[in-house]
DNA sequence: ATGGGGCTTCCAGTGACGGGAAGGTCAAGG
DNA sequence: CCTTGACCTTCCCGTCACTGGAAGCCCCAT
């Protein structure tokens, strides 16, 4: 399978298997003609590296959970706490954007949204001394 | 005012306040020796843009909205529209955050989390056939 | 005069790709 | 046989909003 192939498969980019190629994620074969050759296994490992993505884990937490993935000896206690861990961040930057949507919404409600300059939004962002 | 001042005053990096500078966001003065020299009006404008980012705007956002709230003549609709694009793409953003915290709650609950290798989640990237 | 802190510029790197150029390869149609 | 067009390759730069670090100037206190 040619790199166009995998990319209709896996629905990833064929940018984003290149990269993943070059920073080690995936070691395609080549052919001949210098083109890469993809086994089953490659488009396993983009199939899992795309929903793992997709779950918001970085391309560091990609690469081990891949590995532990790999590895039949692993202890699912590994897996949980990079999950967790990600889980907290997940968390953390849902807490950050629920204190900006509340506060964004009420200064946009209180703003009339006419052609006049009067404007709590600007207000506020200026220090509404 | 120096820029060690500034940064202590409005709490952020002397970096941040130069790049702002770079990116014309703001013109300190300078005075005979290079070192930039910032009035209240500059302070004043960090203060600004410091809440704009703090509220997840982007720079070029900051950059509009600078301008009409140097703008006696803005019209509040303006100012408004911005803010509610930005809000649309908050709230979508957690919206993306709320499945993936769903999903990978879900998952981590399932896994055992000890030194046995069987692993939901993994299960879960692998395409739990 | 020496030390230490503050200031300057410039260059490089971050994460996870995306855009686009320059050029090789392959199958089909004229 | 030639050309066209769709693929594929590598390489380099750009993204966003900074951050780190190096090399060097400036100023004040000891």
């Amino acid at each position: 399978m040619n790199i166009g192939d995998v990319s209709q498969l896996t629905g990833l980019p064929a940018k984003t298997i290149r990269y993943y190629e070059d920073i080690g994620l995936i070691k395609p074969l080549r052919d001949d003609n210098g083109y890469r050759r993809f086994r089953n296994q490659d488009v396993h490992k983009l199939n899992f590296l795309g929903r793992a993505r997709a779950l918001g884990f970085t391309i560091e937490d990609c690469r081990t959970l891949l590995a532990l993935y790999e590895d039949e000896t692993r202890a699912s206690a590994d897996v949980k706490r990079i999950a967790r861990q990600h889980l907290g961040q997940i968390e953390a930057k849902i807490t950050d954007l629920n204190a900006m949507r509340d506060t964004l919404s009420h200064l946009i409600e209180a703003c009339a949204g006419d052609d006049r300059p009067d404007c709590p939004i600007l207000q506020d962002l200026g220090g509404k001394p």
